[in-house]
RNA sequence: GGGCGAUUAGCUCAGUUGGGAGAGCACCUGCCUUACAAGCAGGGGGUCGGCGGUUCGAGCCCGUCAUCGCCCACCA
């Protein structure tokens, strides 16, 4: 069917893939099958940034769910892989604004509702660039289930879910000291908060005692903080202060009076060991606060600019009144001193600006009730995390977990669905949006300004985009799902708030497996980020060197769960491996002109194809395990050296001969379907790597089906395995080696064929040799050669190649140097004797006799052996040689 | 202050039930051998971070130390 030597000898991806995308597409392929019998499989993808685009760590979280979703779809499983965006809202908010900022416009110019249209334009306009990329890398993700965290389906789910936590009283409303953004202008979660260290000071200020000549000193990192001062506290055993406490001091600057109190959270050790409290800008003060009956002095507004509390600072930016305050103490004698300290300081995970604490009206999910069953369901093994050791980093996180901060002084996300009763007061939560008051009947309602943290909706993922709360088809086909995979930086932002909203609101967890990778770094090992600009855009890579290459370098030879440098070089190596794969199939290709099939089970096979056979089996093994553990990396790496190593350079070169035009007609029909039939299979197991140069090239066989996509999974034939093959093979290839070894080393031209004698001491391997010695001629250059049981003749000028099983001559007239062969020998010596001594000295010990398993010892006596009459024969050459 | 990961060839990294130290790149030698020079054949190079322990046997298991990285944490 084919005269393929006119296919390019170099592979280019750009000509095909956009090709067989579409192809699959208009095929439904991505779409699940409706065997009722088949098993579900299910992913729901990590949505990424509705207005973002992807980076290369969604390459690589993209690729292994697509690896997942493609190798159970050819098993025959009715496999979904739902993808879907966020909407992301600190984030899109922020590139709006920004973008409006550019036309001299804030969002306040807007008001809320044009504000809002005007995300959803930014929404429409570019969320169809992440949907473009998923495609360009081969994603096999159903689009016709596509779903947005704040599409009609999502936004019900949210409101049920919300309604039902506030029902339960696990959401409440309450004034806490919570982490605020004054850039962002937004309340944010404990974990939205990055803690870095650097370099500080700590200042110690001197407040004098009301009514005495004393001071007490305290210490502070934020001394700004001090305008807002309600108490000092010392540590009630703390005898340089305990006549101090229930008096008061005198708040310097502020000239108010505040109490000197005990409370055993003060560190004696620290600072000075009295410490001022500041409730409404500090956690532990709060805490400190509460228990003290101390009043709360909110001393900053939402932009960080100090307020009305701060008296003659009012106005001024926090770090401005910091120097203002500082400066003032100084002048006023109240600055003791000033200290170097090294400390950690709160950063907004998204705008870097450094977070305030203060306290502020916000909205809660109670957490301790959730994560109870969250943990539970995992130390029960109903989840598992892959690699292992990712359960701790969650069951930490769990156990440990405060309530959650879910509201956001936002105007993009799900708005807060709470009204308020400006008659009454009553606080109304339903699931459709109220005209009247409840309790007072009155029509005059006001929603809650805020919206929901963005992973509020996240959370509700796997089962809001199946069509909960409806008792729908995909919630009984699909959820739970099977597996989740994600990177390790968002376990505690996403991962663990999908486990107990699961639980607690479909009464199962979301997935049965999660998977957990690590995060692409530059090539010095560095995170990649904007600020950096050290990022690398995956269209760039595909662009340059297609996806298949993208998709194979970001998962081959990668350890779970651990970080990958991004390296063009291995990039490079991998298109090399992608154009071998299309050189060798376009030989086999030229060379099944006359293809006919035979049952390959039912023949009596030459060596060459019974090994490739039996290897192939024993891959097809090893890589569906690799793949049921979630070990792509290594699944990846064994097919590249089955490929290139064994495929490739060995098994297309002993077959060359037997498909030339003066071979045997039986033999090469043979020949040619074990090729038919290796590359097939090859290419069914590469095609969730590398589906485009896979489906093209299969697309070019003879007898392909519609798609490879929707081919079987190869399954282990033992009817295709021969143990016997594989150590046959080795045999050969060894000696082969040998006299390659020995052309080089004597540089022998590559023209020029040799003799060889070869002598082989086991009966049947000889007999092996002797059928299969044109594997010999073709591969190591060899026009004649002598098989024999032992050393006959040993012509003088000759090289040689000495083991236990074989001794190999080869005359080299006019090519040898006595000297060179003496010194090659003489290393080979000593290598051997190195051997012997390894294997004499173990055993040579008794407890290794008596205590190693039975075929260990069998081995090293085997091994001991070999290295013995390996030194003897190379002995006996050297003493030829010297006379 | 806790936890996790890493430490293997010049570089980047594999090595999963403890018994042979490996790949890619780089390097050296020879080859445009009719699938592929993005290739082929051959070669050099590592006391697997240090120390101790378990074991007949440790890159792999245990302890400890060192260096690097990441995560968590309310000592002002």
């Amino acid at each position: 069917m084919c005269a393929k030597s006119s296919l390019p000898s170099v592979y280019d991806p750009g000509q095909v893939e956009g090709k067989w995308y579409d192809f699959w597409k208009s095929r439904g392929c991505f779409s699940p099958g409706n065997d009722k019998d088949a098993r579900p499989f299910s992913i729901v993808m990590p949505p990424p940034n509705v207005t973002g685009s992807l980076h290369l760590g969604h390459a690589l979280d993209n690729t292994l769910q697509d690896i997942l979703t493609r190798w159970r779809r050819m098993q025959g499983y009715n496999a979904l892989w739902l993808p879907g965006t966020d909407h992301a809202g600190i984030a899109t908010q922020a590139r709006v604004e920004e973008a409006l900022a550019r036309e001299g416009l804030s969002k306040h110019d807007l008001g809320r509702e044009k504000f809002v249209e005007r995300v959803w334009e930014w929404k429409h306009l570019y969320g169809s660039r992440i949907t473009s990329q998923l495609s360009l890398m081969g994603s096999s993700c159903d689009w016709s289930r596509e779903r947005f965290t704040m599409d009609e389906g999502c936004s019900r789910a949210v409101r049920e879910v919300f309604v039902r936590l506030y029902e339960k009283g696990l959401i409440y409303q309450g004034d806490y000291i919570i982490n605020w953004c004054p850039r962002c202008h937004t309340a944010i979660s404990d974990i939205e908060v990055e803690h870095e260290e650097s370099d500080g000071h700590l200042w110690h200020i001197r407040y004098p005692v009301a009514g005495e000549d004393e001071s007490v000193i305290v210490a502070t990192t934020r001394p700004e903080t001090m305008l807002g001062d309600s108490a000092v506290a010392v540590h009630p055993e703390d005898e340089r202060y305990r006549h101090l406490i229930g008096k008061e001091v005198v708040l310097p600057l502020m000239n108010r009076l505040i109490p000197i109190i005990s409370d055993s959270y003060v560190d004696q050790e620290f600072g000075t060991g009295a410490v001022k409290v500041t409730p409404a800008h500090d956690p532990n003060d709060f805490d400190m606060g509460l228990r003290h009956q101390l009043a709360q002095i909110v001393i900053m507004d939402s932009r960080g600019f100090l307020n009305e509390n701060a008296g003659s600072y009012q106005g001024l930016e926090r770090g401005e009144g910091r120097q203002a305050v500082v400066k003032d103490l100084e002048d006023q004698g109240y600055l003791v001193k000033i200290e170097e300290h090294h400390h950690a300081v709160g950063h907004c995970q998204r705008c870097d600006t450094i977070v305030e604490p203060l306290i502020s009206t916000q909205w809660f999910v109670k957490m301790k009730p959730l994560a109870e069953p969250a943990i539970q369901k995992v130390l029960d093994g109903e989840i598992r995390f892959t690699p292992e050791r990712f359960t701790r980093t969650y069951i930490n996180w769990m156990e440990n977990i405060r309530d959650w901060c879910i509201s956001r002084q936002l105007w993009w996300g799900h708005r807060i669905p709470v009204w308020y009763c400006q008659e009454c007061g009553e606080v109304i939560c339903t699931r459709t949006d109220p005209d009247h008051c409840s309790k007072c009947q009155s029509s005059d309602l006001k929603q809650d300004e805020d919206v929901l943290d963005t992973w509020f909706s996240s959370a509700l993922w796997p089962f809001s985009t199946m069509g909960w709360p409806d008792d729908s088809e995909d919630m009984h086909r699909f959820y739970p799902t099977t597996v989740l995979v994600t990177g390790r930086d968002i376990i505690f932002f996403w991962v663990a708030r999908m486990i107990f909203s699961g639980i607690e609101h479909t009464g199962q967890a979301p997935f049965r497996d999660v998977n957990i990778h690590g995060l692409i770094l530059d090539a010095l090992g560095r995170k990649m980020s904007k600020s950096l600009d050290n990022g690398i855009d995956p269209i760039e890579v595909i662009q340059k060197y297609g996806a298949d290459t993208l998709r194979f370098s970001m998962v081959s030879g990668v350890t779970p769960g651990n970080d990958i440098r991004f390296h063009w070089e291995k990039v490079e190596n991998i298109r090399n491996f992608a154009n071998k794969i299309w050189n060798a199939s376009r030989f086999v290709m030229m060379n099944l002109d006359d293809y006919e099939s035979v049952q390959l089970d039912q023949q009596k096979l030459p060596l060459a194809e019974r090994w490739i056979l039996s290897r192939l089996q024993e891959r097809i093994g090893s890589v569906s395990e690799l793949l049921e553990k979630y070990e792509m990396g290594e699944a990846a790496r064994q097919l590249y050296d089955f490929i290139w190593d064994e495929f490739c350079d060995w098994y297309i070169e002993l077959c060359k001969p037997r498909l030339s035009a003066s071979a045997d007609s039986q033999e090469k029909r043979l020949v040619q379907n074990v090729l038919h039939r290796v590359l097939t299979e090859i290419l069914r197991l590469l095609h969730p790597f590398m589906p485009f140069i896979t489906e093209e090239i299969y697309q070019n066989l003879p007898g392909h089906s519609e798609t490879i996509m929707l081919d079987p999974w190869p399954i282990r034939d033992e009817g295709l395995f021969w143990a016997d093959a594989l150590e046959q093979m080795q045999q050969l290839m060894a000696v082969i080696r040998s006299i390659r070894n020995i052309r080089a080393e004597f540089n022998v031209p590559p023209g020029s064929k040799i003799k060889a004698y070869v002598a082989v001491f086991d009966d049947a391997t000889r007999a092996v040799f002797e059928e299969y010695r044109n594997y010999i001629h073709n591969t190591a250059g060899v026009s004649e050669m002598v098989i024999t049981a032992v050393v006959e003749e040993k012509p003088d000028q000759t090289a040689s190649a000495l083991s236990s099983w074989f001794e190999i001559y080869i005359p080299l007239e006019g090519l040898i140097d006595i000297s060179r062969e003496t010194l090659r020998l003489e290393k080979e010596l000593l290598a051997a004797q190195a051997d012997l001594e390894k294997a004499e000295g173990k055993l040579n010990n008794d407890k290794f006799l008596s205590r190693a398993p039975i075929e260990v010892v069998e081995k090293e006596k085997a091994k001991a052996e070999e290295a013995r009459n390996r030194k003897e024969g190379i002995n006996q050459r050297l003493t030829k040689l010297r006379n």
